[in-house]
DNA sequence: AACGTTGCCGACAACGATTGCATAAAAAAA
DNA sequence: TTTTTTTATGCAATCGTTGTCGGCAACGTT
């Protein structure tokens, strides 16, 4: 009942752990007779090779490790259905670790991961990085690291994005051409990449239908919409603002959906008194009231491309001559929440 | 710029890889003076011990996994949450591990993480899982478990569960108290814990009020929500029943928003045509369009308990008795989707 | 002076698996 | 029959760490 080893095999075969290994791995040096005691007997007593062993060994794992901010968001756990299926075709595990948004969080889940031997590593910024240091010195000690969705600007390696520019681009657009003209913009830390190239996407259709950019439009929550009160100030700036915007386009899925609780709350009605835009993947969006129009990523296929960015860095180290950046097209979904009342 | 070892510090230093390990674990045997040169120089060198050899070693890894049927799904992602405060402050680390309400996937999780060497298994059986051999061999080979949520029935360890009958029961009765009297039960596969005993609660509360329990009311779905069709077929079956639902008691987050998602997509009005209240822990429940009715679980505390639980039966193997089934109250929040029309 | 204690430290084995090298026996070649 | 080659197997080191054992001083005790 006990966990069996090769040590086990080769007392009850009477012969050596070298030769049972070689058999198991179907070395041409092993007598075909042998090979199969060693291979029949190892099949009855459920042999496996054990992991930890390996790894020790051979000084990787076969797994892969994620960092992300939180899994209790849509776009992530989509993001990591993604790695999980082509990681477990090429055969590595995914061991998930989330960062909180916190920079402190970020680096003890890196330290733990590499101390565990990952092969390499999935990472989307938490909301509070900017030093990257802790990932500089894992990729010069050998580790392949690949960044997706939130990721660094300044940063020699694989990275999979989305179309941060070009779905705030449309997102802003839809709002103008709905008739929408104070429209402001609810997003993350202004250090992060998607909050960079979201912010530059809106300001482009701002500035391109002539309307000017008003700064105290905009407002970031350092924190990514995990801490209440941070949204909660930015929205209230907002409601309260001497000008009221008449639309919001906000930035990921707690700070949309914080975001809509908040105008309820206050007794202001969505699309009419603010109509808003989130760039989310929520599941639930269809079913929200009212339903709330989206810029959607395809968190699924970026956590795929991701994955096997890394599993090439992984497996030829050296074939890699120069890093791309890999953009996936959004997709704007318009229902209830940015429709301008006919009125 | 190399991962430092043990042995590296024993020969920068002069001494054995012997004498360097005690002197980190501050053995007495020691000269106070060497602890102090080891110890300094391994902090200078930022020096870890590799988890890796220690798991060989110990045969334990201070990990804990988990499985689950899925990421994507409040209830599941707050338990996790729980789970990991309890853990991290005791010293393990937690591996998550999906299933996706297949038993075979359940399968494949549960020996990797078997062979990773986890100290211990919090789970939440699949919609798929009667046979639960895999589970009972790894616990007789010392490998201890404890059950969330989803717990077999005849199983002899600890678990932790919402109180699904007092929940379904308040669940119900709120329905009936609100005027309706045709009240359907969707629910997750018949032979889950849970399924069982919010059945039972349903039933009960039709029965203390009188009203006949109608089989063609109460729908199973086999895959829990994860595959349309079934929770499509169910769903219309009701719509289109001689005698058609005026409420639906719903279990889970899936299909809550799937049943609402159809009712929708049919023209009908919620809850003018059907009411609905869901089992369900989404947190988007109060922004859904009618606002969601909905029976919450204390989904972080059971990931809490449960943990707590684990880690004693790993650290005090032979300390436990009797084991526990930890019953946790749920809370009833009636919001608009289940309020009778005052017309 | 002989013996026992104590303090400090190193050699070795072990955890499970792989692998280069050595070697025995058997087969082939001389 | 002797030598060479082939075939099949075992030995030992390795990965990083810890535990057991034992050793050698330097001290105190009779």
């Amino acid at each position: 009942m006990e966990i069996i080893t090769i040590k086990d095999i080769a007392k009850a075969l009477n012969l050596s752990t070298s030769t049972v290994s070689r058999a198991l791995r179907g070395s041409y040096e092993i007598n075909p007779e042998t090979k199969r005691l060693v291979m029949e007997y190892a099949e009855r007593m459920n042999y496996r090779p054990n992991p930890i062993a390996l790894s020790l060994k051979e000084n990787r794992s076969r797994s892969i490790g994620v960092i992300i901010p939180e899994i209790a968001n849509n776009f992530f756990s989509q993001a990591i259905n993604g790695m999980e299926s082509i990681a477990y075709n090429r055969g590595y595990h995914v061991v998930i670790s989330q960062n909180h948004e916190s920079y402190e969080r970020e680096l003890v889940s890196t330290q733990y991961l590499a101390q565990r031997r990952v092969d390499g590593l999935l990472v989307s910024l938490s909301g509070e990085s900017n030093d990257l240091e802790h990932f500089k010195e894992l990729q010069t000690k050998g580790l392949p690291i690949v960044f997706f969705d939130r990721v660094p600007q300044d940063y020699i390696t694989h990275k999979v994005i989305a179309d941060n520019f070009a779905g705030a681009y449309e997102a802003t657009e839809h709002l103008i051409k709905q008739g929408f003209r104070r429209i402001a913009h609810l997003t993350s830390p202004s250090w992060l990449s998607i909050t960079y190239e979201r912010l530059e996407g809106y300001k482009k259709a701002l500035q391109n239908h002539d309307i000017p950019i008003e700064d105290s439009y905009i407002k970031y929550c350092s924190h990514g919409g995990m801490i209440l009160e941070e949204v909660e100030q930015a929205v209230m700036e907002l409601i309260n603002h001497p000008n009221r915007p008449d639309a919001i386009f906000t930035a990921g899925d707690r700070l949309s959906t914080t975001c809509m609780s908040l105008i309820r709350r206050e007794g202001l009605r969505i699309p009419e008194d603010i109509a808003i835009v989130g760039f989310t993947n929520l599941i639930t969006a269809h079913l929200l009231n009212p339903a709330l129009s989206a810029v959607r990523q395809p968190a699924y296929e970026m956590g795929q491309l991701a994955t096997e960015f890394l599993i090439d860095l992984i497996e030829r180290p050296k074939a890699t001559i120069r890093f791309e950046t890999k953009k996936l097209d959004t997709h704007l979904i318009i229902r209830d929440s940015s429709l301008k009342a006919t009125t």
